[in-house]
RNA sequence: GGUCCCGUAGCUCAGUUGGAUAGAGCAACAGCCUUCUAAGCUGUGGGUCUUUGGUUCGAAUCCAAACGGGAUCACCA
């Protein structure tokens, strides 16, 4: 049992028994006690003080002296207006270290659901930029959170491959590509895709100036462009399944897969199960007939069908057009009855941004509103947007930071600091190369991850890539520094038997905040389930490293005399370093033996 | 205009279901490498937690309003 389990159930006895008072384990707040006063963990007087109809401090006086006699690791006790600091023995942490020699470990929960995260879901008209990176890396770690917490999860990804904006990129090639290749241009196949969408863009707009010159006005140039109407057609043609548009349609995909496979590779994320939206896109249609049978949904004149949101403060929506194809919606609530039927899930978390909140709202009102038994499990993720400086990213006014290529200037960033520090005087190249990579990658995935996932955020091409503090780097380093000193004593004393004696050793302040965060990391493994949010572990794994350095800076391992705190030392180092380990890998990011 | 989100140090961000004197990193300044890796450590300066009211023993945190910023409200996806 925790200690804080244990702190609750030992005051609510002390209530019940002296005072009469059931109260709820949850209206007893126990926490860390502040680094400025001394002591382990603190109770909070003033809620109790009301059903003690003592004042706190007198109240505290009480608990303290219940919880001394009664709990065997509390030492002693401080009062501090209203708040009972306690003071834990020395051979509770002792122990706690004792038990953790085989391993660093938490708990997993006690009903594991199949719960499926969708994440990516990138359209193929377009190569990926910051914003999709930010998306790829919640998405993975949120999956891996999930699994350390013993869930059954499957990464998915719903490919956004068919509509008017690959009609474009491929219409543009026909026109304008001469047959050329992605091999042919030397560019990978997203960018080769990508450029085609960006040409089509560039001679649509200057077809709208020259019918604008002729008169028109805007809105019905836009509209009116021959190339518009053409992509249109090519749409049309998709649709009806033309082998020569099939063709064209598949071999540009094929382009775009490859070229994705590789970014998705240099970010380590991965999926289990991919939907494609051309299989996908006729999916809702059943459900729309089902929805009208109910009632739930209603037709109108033109044919077009409809669901009425007034009554929960939305508007009407469309779920089908006026011609019987599909909107955005309706292949959505198709997708889902297809996903928790296939995979049987308690749960379907949608990894988007929060510029689809109402989307995701609707889906669920209309869910629920059918009568679906999902309605209640879908859960939207809604992250931030990643804001650049001068503002939103545009790809039409292009200001996106591309993904490959900050990639790419990650780890040339890394490897050029690497050099001028030196590190890699005595590495091969294959090793400096692998370790440029994992440095230039935790830069950049735990700059993305620290932060809390719902919020926007701010990347600036000049400031954010930074080696120092608060980044992977900085962890990566005190890893490494700790598996240094592991080697050097493994080299020592072969035979690498970390035992404990359980003679009354005295903890420093330094190695005390250590043990004191491994203690807390089921806590943390929980909330970050909980909030969904790698932001949490982030943020662990750099407090666990920020005081191992302090420790290291005050005390010697290796040169330690006395037997008994050299060996607690190196377990202090040995499961330091694996809970770094561990937690890093859950935000995807892995740790150089050396740097 | 309706709905939703956000506002904490010069900058980027933490801040548990309301708890103690609001914390980190960067940037600035001053120190620490014959001693296990200085991508480290220590110290200094830096705050009306946007503002005003309310709730209460106690508010950065909850409620209301104002101001400022953003998203969204397509027969696009």
């Amino acid at each position: 049992m925790k200690v804080r389990e244990i702190l609750q159930n030992a005051t609510q006895k002390f209530l019940q028994d002296g005072f009469g008072v059931a109260l709820n384990a949850s209206e007893i707040q126990i926490q860390e006690t502040r680094k400025d006063f001394e002591g382990d963990y603190t109770v909070v007087i003033f809620p109790l003080a009301k059903h003690t109809k003592k004042n706190p401090t007198e109240t505290a006086k009480l608990l303290g002296d219940y919880l001394n006699h009664n709990i065997e690791f509390i030492q002693s006790f401080e009062i501090v207006q209203g708040f009972l600091n306690l003071k834990f023995t020395d051979s509770f942490w002792m122990e706690f270290l004792e038990h953790s020699t085989h391993g660093v470990h938490w708990e997993a929960v006690a009903k594991p659901l199949n719960i499926m995260v969708e994440y990516s879901s990138p359209n193929t008209n377009k190569p990926l930029h910051l914003g999709h990176i930010r998306n790829n890396l919640l998405g993975y770690s949120v999956a891996e959170i999930l699994k350390a917490k013993g869930h059954h999860v499957i990464k998915s990804s719903l490919v956004n491959d068919r509509g008017i904006h690959i009609c474009k990129s491929m219409l543009a090639w026909i026109k304008f590509g001469e047959d050329s290749t992605p091999e042919l241009e030397g560019l990978k196949g997203d960018h080769f895709v990508g450029k085609y969408y960006v040409e089509f863009d560039k001679h649509y707009k200057k077809q709208i100036e020259e019918l604008v010159a002729g008169g028109m006005d805007k809105a019905m140039a836009e509209k009116e462009a021959p190339l518009i109407k053409e992509a249109q057609d090519l749409l049309l043609r998709w649709e009806k399944g033309e082998p020569e548009v099939l063709k064209i349609w598949g071999l540009m995909n094929g382009w775009v897969y490859e070229g994705f496979e590789q970014t998705y590779s240099d970010l380590g994320v991965d999926f289990d199960k991919f939907y494609y939206e051309s299989d996908t896109y006729l999916l809702g249609k059943t459900i729309v007939d089902e929805g009208l049978e109910k009632g739930v949904f209603y037709r109108k004149e033109d044919g077009s069908v409809w669901i009425d949101l007034s009554d929960e403060g939305l508007d009407e929506k469309l779920v089908l057009r006026a011609n019987g194809t599909s909107v955005y919606i309706t292949q959505d609530l198709g997708t889902v009855q297809k996903r928790f039927e296939e995979y049987k899930l308690d749960k379907l978390i949608y990894v988007v941004g929060n510029e689809q909140e109402y989307h995701f709202k609707v889906l669920k009102l209309i869910s629920k509103k059918l009568g679906s038994p999902w309605a209640n499990q879908l859960q939207h993720l809604s992250y931030g947007m990643v804001d650049l400086p001068s503002g939103k990213m545009k790809s039409r006014e292009g200001t996106v930071v591309d993904a490959d290529d900050l990639i790419k200037e990650m780890i040339e960033t890394a490897e050029a600091s690497t050099k001028e520090l030196g590190k890699t005087d005595e590495m091969d190249a294959a090793e400096q190369t692998a370790l440029s990579r994992k440095i230039g990658m935790a830069a950049l995935k735990f700059f993305l991850l620290k932060v809390d996932p719902t919020k926007r955020m701010l990347f600036n091409p000049e400031q954010s890539i930074d080696f120092h503090g608060f980044t992977g780097p900085f962890v990566q380093y005190t890893y490494a520094r700790i598996k240094s000193i592991l080697r050097r004593h493994k080299q020592d004393e072969p035979d690498d038997i970390i035992k404990l004696s359980l003679v009354e050793l005295r903890l420093s302040h330094e190695e005390k905040d250590i043990v004191k965060l491994l203690y807390t990391i089921d806590e943390m493994i929980s909330e970050a389930e909980h909030n969904l949010s790698p932001a949490v572990v982030a943020n662990y794994s750099y407090e666990l490293a920020k005081a191992y350095n302090k420790f290291y800076q005050e005390h010697s391992v290796l040169k330690e005399l006395v037997p008994s705190i050299k060996n607690l030392r190196l377990l202090i180092c040995k499961l330091t370093a694996e809970t770094i380990q561990k937690t890093m890998l859950l935000i995807g990011i892995e740790m150089p033996e050396r740097m």
